[in-house]
DNA sequence: TTTATCTGGGCAAACGTGTGCACAGATTAA
DNA sequence: TTAATCTGTGCACACGTTTGCCCAGATAAA
């Protein structure tokens, strides 16, 4: 911008005075005479100095700048996990920098690269769908970039972690489906080598067994691009009802996959929850008001973006290196709703 | 970040040249001979040199970043709009930063101030509910500072405007509702000092007045906070009914206003489209999934977002001060579902 | 041969801050 | 009175780039 904002120079021409005083005066870091550095500090208050962060930067290699990757923004959960990074980024004096994989691993590269360049002084980061190999993230890691996972985390190298209690979650679904009389319950789910893929699948195999239910491998889809493409979602589904053995029903392992799965049965014409029950993660905010209500597990999104952040900035504000990481797990909330409200309470 | 980047310097050192040479034959600006570019290059490649662009921002006053203020990124118009600005920035080169104003006038400033410290090359900006003065905005344009505003603008200073077609989307709407033999017809809506809603009160008034229907103020209601506070729907909508002579259809103004009264109405047990027919300016993604399926006007979000970003950018990069301003309008979709099918065709 | 022009490249200052060091004057200790 | 210490301030360089100006050597013109 070519606005041209007053600067240390000119407070100390206009004050007869170094700029190193001035400067000083300002940080009040040094030793500076009381009456010299009040005079500094009003004359900057009056004429509304704003240090040059460009300038301070480029001195301090820092930049009061965190960097996110994420998937989308349009994605609810995600939406509300930059809510809570900013209000934490917002008092802690941050700029947060949002870029989106949009579930591309080359993307995620690019905006990795974007980022650095561009000087960030940490990254939080979900990984894309792709992502099944880390080395990009360790290689900044490695040489001292502050780096935090949330979502979808990995542990290819010693960091925080925050994420949901996803196995939990899960878990929560696939019981109170059971509970509710469904027997053969399908997950349309991300790709399996995902933390939250493999957590999710865990809950879910995990409640079948204390039921004594069976496990059946075919009734678990993974759609590659983790719903990005409808087509592959519409592929899911009907390979569980062309299979002879149709499922009665299905658990969705995110936002994307659950508002694609309930348009794709609604479009069969299928009845929910009679002919089919339908559930799945997702943060959308007025689910009550789908046809039928929708059951979900809801992440604390808010939450998990909030504690990311302060990790991360802890992390960067640390004097000596950190070694000892933090793995925070939030619970999550199911919320039975008509969607799977088959009315009959089964014992077993 | 404390990464140690491979320099000008350093390429100068390793080739015995000066700064300034290699600094020229990267740039490809200056009288350099073939050889000596060539090498410079190659060397460059070979390290993965990278200009530090903080150092460029400092010596250039420009920082290829673009600001981006709006009121809140979950909201799904907002949420394209983002999409739109990034698929263009990112090939341009530039940096989005997003900042939110909450729907509060003095988020709004904070947001602007934080911005404009960071150095910002350009502004994108759709105005808050509570900002109904612009000088803020105003005084950063004098200096020099290139806006765009969309979606909620202002004409209080001259500048590229980019809209959707309120006046023809409202238009649209409530002639789709008096088709659909609806006679009183509320508008919940924003304040009434916003661009947007005087827009979308004049369409709304119009296809009144064409269908010789009277115009009754009291069947239109502004909400102080567009949606923010869920009490203010409330409140609007009991009024609605509470007053004697209710409506037999509403028309939100915004998606946080849709969504919050057709939660209003779902709760207070009214049967949509028999009681009262229901349809609003939405973007969310899957509208044909709530019950019941909602009529919407779709605002073109990505393409107003992709082309306010590609005005700023030519307003940053134009040589010469521009005067001669547009003002893009973008038509929006009307889509007809069950929460506004009566099935009864009325002519009149 | 001398002078003017061109070519390629270096010097150094600048953007706005931060900071190690030096130094003048004042105070304290010997 | 002299030496040692303390206090407050200024000088100058650094961060990494960019750019106006200058200059050495080569070439062309007179």
């Amino acid at each position: 911008m070519k606005i041209q904002n007053i600067t240390i120079k000119d407070i100390a021409k206009a004050l007869d005075l170094s700029y190193s005083t001035v400067s000083r005066a300002l940080k009040g870091s040094y030793k500076i005479s009381e009456p010299v550095r009040n005079k500094v500090i009003a004359y900057a208050n009056e004429h509304n100095y704003r240090p040059n962060l460009l300038a301070q930067s480029l001195k301090n290699k820092n930049s009061r700048c965190i960097g996110v990757v994420l998937c989308n923004i349009p994605n609810s959960f995600f939406a509300e996990v930059i809510s809570g990074i900013e209000s934490v980024a917002y008092t802690k004096n941050y700029l947060v920098i949002i870029t989106q994989s949009h579930e591309s691993y080359e993307r995620e590269i690019q905006a990795l690269e974007n980022l650095t360049w561009r000087s960030i002084d940490g990254l939080l980061i979900s990984l894309s769908t792709e992502t099944s190999d880390c080395s990009h993230i360790a290689a900044l890691h490695a040489k001292g970039l502050p780096v935090v996972f949330f979502d979808r985390v990995s542990e290819d190298f010693k960091t925080h972690l925050v994420k949901a209690d996803n196995e939990g979650g899960a878990y929560d679904l696939t019981n109170h489906l059971l509970h509710q009389g469904y027997r053969r319950i399908a997950q349309i789910t991300s790709p399996a080598h995902l933390s939250i893929t493999q957590e999710r699948i865990a809950g879910y195999k995990k409640a079948l067994s204390e039921a004594g239910q069976p496990i059946d491998e075919s009734l678990i889809k993974y759609c590659e691009h983790g719903g990005m493409l409808f087509e592959e979602i519409e592929t899911a589904v009907s390979e569980l009802f062309d299979s002879g053995n149709p499922p009665d029903a299905i658990f969705a392992a995110s936002d994307r996959l659950t508002l694609g799965t309930l348009s794709i049965l609604k479009k069969m014409g299928k009845s929910i929850p009679g002919d089919i029950g339908m559930a799945g993660f997702s943060n959308f905010s007025e689910p009550e008001l789908f046809e039928p209500a929708l059951t979900t597990i809801k992440q604390p999104a808010f939450e998990m973006g909030k504690t990311a952040a302060e990790l991360l900035i802890q992390l960067i504000e640390s004097k000596r290196p950190v070694t000892e990481f933090e793995k925070k797990v939030f619970p999550t909330e199911l919320k039975a709703r008509a969607s799977t409200n088959r009315k009959i309470s089964v014992a077993y």
